[in-house]
DNA sequence: AGCAAATTGTAAACCGCTTTACATTGAGGT
DNA sequence: ACCTCAATGTAAAGCGGTTTACAATTTGCT
């Protein structure tokens, strides 16, 4: 019934060419203010609206950003995903998502697709080790933020929290609590990050100069509750002296508590423990857990700013790197050993 | 460098006609071997990828599903979205996802983009009243679910969990701790889901043939922890027999907790809780949370296989619903009054 | 007045695929 | 041998915009 009104049909309406409507619309073209405003009232009337589809044909791009991540179901993910979301939409883009569940081959299809559909930017974030191949796809957009974690090969900017900072917080805590021996659960084999928060830790854990990463005992597995619970359960069968754990991300924290809740192990009276993100909702935990707080909505909103930067020289060079701050949310589930 | 190869090029390295290549690409047509061969190693050969978005301005249609939410940062909503992701890329389609916040401006705009995108099919939930000319634009689509909470005015399938089982497995459980006086704290003010969810307590809670409503204390903000902290303490200030209080949303809960918690008031010492939801971790709360968990994952791949079921016939009449069956997971936040 | 430079506007090609309507070829039936 | 029907294939017209290259009309200057 009612038909959709076209370009021709606008064009009609004021009299003037589709080629003045089309180059008005989009500011290429400055009319007299006579034809003007034939043009508005008739786009008013005629309510139109440009079809997207044949816009993204003939100029080649589109109105959308690719959000690649493991799994929007984890709150991290999540978080960010609302983040970005709501940036983008201000800015006018849409969001198309895909979860890779940290299989490369999902991550590569996403790539894939969202290359055909030449999106306008691409959000890639991933908790593996992934080939070159991925790398590769990456490169070939012209807009990418690489989230949370890095990808070696890409030349893309790349912003995520202060690793390091997180695990000196943890670790300079844990001390002044009087803890010497901690253990390090974490989640990526061969992740940056991993070893980063690691790093971190042993820096403000031990006196300076004196750091030494064959003191920390660790154990590393992926970053979802199952790990956590079979990690937690290594530590409990090869614990000598250590008094602290430190996890590597709120999902291996539910699997370790999960674990020693079977087990009846007692936090923080048996161990104390601090885990990183802080998103899901520790302070409710039996015991409320101390926390790494990373700043989710911010890292969201500054992705976006950065992938619609137009100043993309700062970026070329491949070593962008943009690190935010984390800060410590301290609760209830770090003992005080002076006390004693 | 590589230029992109287009229809023809697959066309004239194949020595068929452009038509045939793409009709034979889409099923239409039925080649001879001898041909079939030809067009598939040039195909292969050029490593060709039709253009989505010509393939869509030609179509009118589009691979891609809009998935339209109050919030996805909210794990209730994030497990759908992740759980609809998942079924739709199996499907070969992609999902672009919008925010709404619940409020109804940017509902509409998100039904306008994804009515302009015609996109494939759209995926509506949301936690507050809405006025007609919402319904109205979901009618406009072909494909609609309508998730979660109901939505007057459109005649699309909707797809939620059992309001009035979950309020009475609720309900009978609380009784049979010896509950009799129960409060309600609730989300939506003016939702279906909201009354069923009382109902239901009720139904569980009461004698057969006793039932009246009544009887059972209610407080109804918005599904937020905020609204949660709020009735809370309202409920304290007035409460006067209650010994449990059936709460209608994780959510909720949380704020509820928050406030608790300040307030040093015990749980289930004080008073016992059940959640509605069971989205969040709650077996690791103080204490572990009894919950009427809502099948999230099933949820979302039924609302995919319903979106993409051909046979539309069924939910033309506008009055399909389906109602997915919730269960009872007991935790450690309802006191057994009988013990005493 | 006369000419160059703005200003204001348009025709037509193009983006890359789909689809309708029609053409050719070969097989089967009588 | 002739006709019909399937099988196989193609030309050309869209889909609805954008953009290049060019035309007409004013304006500014000497």
């Amino acid at each position: 019934m009612e038909r959709k009104n076209k370009l021709v049909d606008v064009a009609a309406a004021a009299n003037v060419s589709p080629t003045t409507v089309s180059r008005y619309m989009n500011g290429t073209l400055h009319l007299s203010e006579r034809t003007q405003i034939r043009v508005d009232t008739a786009i008013e009337k005629l309510s139109y609206m440009p079809d997207p589809h044949a816009r993204r044909l003939s100029t080649g791009k589109s109105d959308t950003f690719a959000l690649i991540l493991p799994d929007i179901a984890n709150p991290f993910f999540s978080k960010i995903a609302a983040s970005i979301e709501i940036a983008a939409a201000n800015a006018g883009y849409m969001v198309v998502l895909f979860a890779t569940f940290n299989e490369e081959s999902r991550e590569i299809s996403a790539l894939e697709l969202a290359l055909q559909n030449k999106v306008a930017g691409v959000f890639f974030a991933t908790n593996h080790r992934t080939s070159s191949l991925v790398a590769q796809l990456l490169n070939k957009f012209e807009r990418v933020v690489i989230l949370d974690e890095d990808v070696l090969g890409t030349q893309a900017p790349k912003l995520r929290c202060d690793n390091v900072m997180g695990g000196e917080l943890a670790g300079k805590y844990l001390r002044g609590q009087g803890h010497r021996n901690v253990a390090y659960i974490g989640g990526g084999k061969d992740l940056l990050s991993t070893y980063l928060r690691l790093k971190g830790l042993e820096n403000g854990l031990l006196p300076k100069g004196n750091s030494n990463s064959g003191l920390i005992k660790h154990y590393v597995g992926d970053h979802d509750i199952n790990s956590g619970k079979i990690l937690a359960k290594k530590f409990l069968t090869e614990v000598k002296n250590e008094t602290a754990i430190f996890v590597g991300s709120d999902e291996l924290t539910i699997g370790v508590l999960t674990a020693f809740k079977e087990l009846g192990v007692k936090i923080p009276d048996e161990f104390s423990l601090i885990s990183f993100d802080g998103v899901q909702n520790l302070k409710l935990f039996q015991p409320a857990i101390t926390n790494v707080g990373q700043p989710v909505e911010s890292l969201g909103k500054r992705a976006v700013e950065i992938i619609l930067n137009d100043d993309r020289d700062q970026y070329e060079a491949g070593d962008y790197l943009e690190l935010v701050p984390v800060s410590l949310n301290v609760e209830h589930s770090v003992s005080n050993l002076k006390a004693n």
